[in-house]
DNA sequence: TAAATATGTTAGGGTATCCTAATAAAGATA
DNA sequence: TATCTTTATTAGGATACCCTAACATATTTA
């Protein structure tokens, strides 16, 4: 029954979610700024995602999450997260291609991964290598 | 001027790879079973590889990379082969998950992360960490 | 408050992928 | 070789995205 949500649709919520944290309202243009789309872009995936009660958005109006979508982001967000987390402090990579990776790769990693990959880093952190190359 | 290719066209660079190294030859209908598509799909993006010189194809006829599309099947192995190897052995994923997760992800990590994990499994494999989980 | 500006939506297109149904060619076999 | 079967292609359509140009509403400001 749960209608599979695309990575595209995906992107939406996160910038949502990420928005809702640091502004007071949000809004179609910054939506449209953060994922580099114009805004008819935006007000689409907005029909889209209200449809699938992920959001709430009235005409002319500001965008909210609804619970449902709230959770969906957060999910999101702690893919992103981990993924950053293990690319940048583990692997080393600069923060600027860590975020663009997780950006990409939050979409792809099964949950199985996911939770083994959190596991690892716990590991990691719990009893640190010594002299990294 | 390179022209982008698209993860899908990717899939059907690999795909091809596959088959050629382990069947004689390869055909529409092994490509579509390989990738879960109907024949029609593969028929329309073997227009599309051939016109960007990645493979060639006669009408009827069996497919064959060409060295430049030789030289990208390779690289993506080659990702693929890496993320596997990551998730199943390191992160102690099954491996048909890992597998899934890795066909995945080779589309989207950078290659900037990608050498960094190359380097990371090596340096673990060199000295191996105790008593997992 | 009327005009100017900023923001948002609609209309109409384009590309990439996929599909089913119909048709064509190739290969196998009676 | 005529027919059956298998494989491949074409035709036509659907969906998910994105875009530009034109229009509509909201907000700001003179």
């Amino acid at each position: 029954m749960a209608k599979e949500i695309t990575p595209t649709m995906e992107d939406y919520l996160e910038a949502i979610g990420q928005l809702g944290r640091k502004e007071r309202v949000v809004r179609v243009k910054n939506i449209a700024g953060q994922l580099n789309v114009k805004m008819p872009s935006v007000t689409e995936a907005l029909k889209a995602l209200a449809k699938d009660g992920l959001i709430r958005h009235e005409k002319y109006g500001y965008v909210e999450l609804t619970q449902k979508g709230e959770r969906v982001a957060q999910e999101i967000y702690s893919r992103h997260q981990t993924l950053f987390k293990f690319l940048n402090q583990i692997l080393g990579i600069d923060p600027r291609t860590a975020d663009e990776d997780a950006c990409k790769m939050e979409h792809t990693i099964s949950s199985t991964a996911l939770r083994k990959l959190v596991e690892f880093i716990k590991a990691l952190e719990s009893s640190p290598r010594e002299g990294g190359g």
